[in-house]
RNA sequence: GCAGGCGUAGCUCAGUUGGUUAGAGCGCUGGUCUGUGGAACCAGAGGUCGGUGGUUCAAGUCCACCCGCCUGUACCA
């Protein structure tokens, strides 16, 4: 007699189930999100989470399959279709449809869940909400400072406090003039700027060992270098450790480079370019949150110029007191050739996100989000399982008053001892109880399960019991609605 | 992908040099129990010991491969 197989409930890696706690902390952070970013002037619009996946750019080089990393499929015309990665490159797509109908520039924001069909770790998920904002249009570079700020007020308005977070500005355009200038071939210069990514998570040491021979890692994991020569190296290394331009000559070659960054047109304009959105920090007050930091590579496809992150300078460990390590929480950059992929002009954009997911899962971490849910419904117990129709009306009564309301619905034949019990587990505020000696009264006890809940540090059961009974009180039927509503109005503040 | 660690009930875990019918606590369901949340007592459900193959009289235990999870690393628009 062959039992039938049960399935495994499990839920695939790197996605997550979210309770009533987590819901609210969300809402509550995209609600404090979306007041800063309206605040700047952005309005709301939505793209669907489906895009075709030639429109997100995500076709493997010399192949007709979509890159790995996002997740894809293909619709009854064959047409491939990927789940988006980002909100940035649908609304290129978005702005380059409508573009007759947008007053440019066009600045606007948005929130949803993006896929990534990558490795999860702590804080990295395969669905992820972002809430991004983007200005469509404007080619100067005060639309790239406003991301900063944008950035960092969001960061406050979110609770967290200037100092324990930092906005970090960097330009493409700089690194690809220095490797340039010192002769990085071409195909080096990918692995280059990964290894100068890695400089604040693994220290100058290991990104030196990258940009030469390789390191091994503790595991014992051997990665290859990009194999420069150590001149190049210390030249990079000092670049990324300081500004590029501050470098100072050791021998000629360096004296040489100098010499060559300041004409190369790569990097002139890089640096023009931080200066312009370094002018308008200054200028905003916003220099105590905003830093410009030469390792700011920011992925590598789609950023031009200017390209943002912001970091959370507060120390994160799991539950068995190890660091953890988040990465930025947001980051954007300025995108000048997305749109004008679609298009037969060039159309300038910048923008910036923040990773809602992440942030919350390290703010959790941090105990600066509340575990503490909204409180549950008030519950009607049932006492005489034969006046059901009583308690229901009860309910009716209160929910009609807009308070949260439910009846048992457990086994009736469960005694009050095990209905409070549930009340207790669902959070709720108060109970209602009418047993045959309220009924003959015409009167329901309320029992004030929150205050009830201060007393459970009592040792000695009697005085529990009798304390327990204080915590309750008997109205009159038709004063119950009101009787409830100012129970739960004392209890608002607490 | 690579390296290491780990897989026994819903959860946390025990299980001796390989030896009968694989256990505990918590949780769950029912009962003691139709007048009060933290309890107590009783009963019950819940396992192909991650999977497959091998060694052996005998495998949760030993071996190989596979799968999954964790950590590091690589990739990360």
């Amino acid at each position: 007699m062959a039992k039938p197989s049960k399935l495994k409930a499990r839920l695939p890696r790197g996605l997550t189930d979210r309770g009533p706690a987590e819901i609210a902390a969300t809402r509550h952070m995209v609600e404090a999100i979306r007041v800063v970013f309206e605040r700047y002037g952005f309005e709301p619009v939505e793209t669907p989470a489906i895009e075709y996946t030639d429109a997100l750019g995500k076709f493997l080089p010399d192949q007709d399959r979509p890159n790995e990393g996002v997740f894809s499929f293909q619709d009854d015309d064959e047409q491939w279709l990927s789940l988006r990665y980002d909100l940035t490159a649908p609304l290129a797509r978005y702005v380059a449809e409508n573009f007759q109908n947008l007053a440019l520039p066009y600045r606007s924001y948005r929130y949803g869940y993006v896929y990534r069909n990558e490795k999860p770790g702590p804080g990295r998920f395969r669905q992820f909400m972002q809430f991004d904002a983007d200005t469509v249009g404007a080619p100067t570079m005060a639309a790239d400072a406003e991301m900063c700020m944008l950035a960092a007020d969001t960061m406050e308005a979110l609770g967290i406090p200037r100092g324990s977070y930092v906005v970090k500005v960097n330009n493409r355009k700089v690194l690809d003039g220095v490797m340039n200038v010192i002769g990085v071939l071409v195909e080096k210069q990918l692995t280059v700027l990964r290894a100068v990514d890695k400089l604040d998570r693994l220290g100058i040491d290991a990104v030196r060992q990258l940009l030469g021979p390789g390191r091994k890692d503790d595991s014992g994991d051997f990665t290859q270098g990009a194999g420069l020569d150590p001149l190049q190296i210390e030249y990079l290394s000092t670049v990324i450790q300081h500004q590029p331009n501050l470098v100072v000559g050791k021998s000629t070659e360096v004296d040489t480079w100098n010499k060559n960054l300041e004409e190369n047109e790569s990097a002139k304009s890089g640096f023009a370019e931080m200066r312009e959105i370094e002018a308008s920090i200054l200028a905003a007050g916003y220099s105590d949150r905003v830093r410009i930091d030469p390792t700011v590579i920011r992925g590598l496809e789609y950023y031009t110029g200017p390209v943002f992150e912001v970091e959370l300078l507060l120390e994160t460990k799991d539950e068995k007191g190890r660091p953890v390590r988040f990465g930025s929480v947001g980051g954007g950059g300025r995108y000048d050739g997305l749109v004008s992929r679609f298009m037969g002009q060039p159309v300038p954009a910048t923008g910036f996100s923040i990773g809602v997911s992440r942030l919350q899962a390290a703010l959790t971490m941090l105990g600066k989000l509340g575990e503490k849910r909204e409180p549950g419904p008030v519950v009607v117990t049932v006492f005489d399982r034969d006046r059901i129709a009583d308690y229901q009306r009860m309910v009716s009564a209160l929910r009609a008053a807009d308070i949260r309301a439910e009846l048992y619905l457990g086994n009736p034949k469960n005694n009050l001892g095990g209905q409070l019990k549930y009340a207790d587990k669902r959070g709720a505020p108060c109970a209602i109880i009418q047993g045959g000696d309220e009924k003959a009264r015409n009167e329901v006890t309320i029992k004030d399960l929150m205050l009830g809940a201060a007393l459970a540090g009592i040792e000695d059961r009697a005085e529990y019991l009798k304390k327990q009974a204080e915590a309750q009180f008997a109205v009159k039927e038709d004063a119950l609605v009101e009787e409830v509503r100012k129970l739960l109005a004392r209890h608002k503040d607490v």
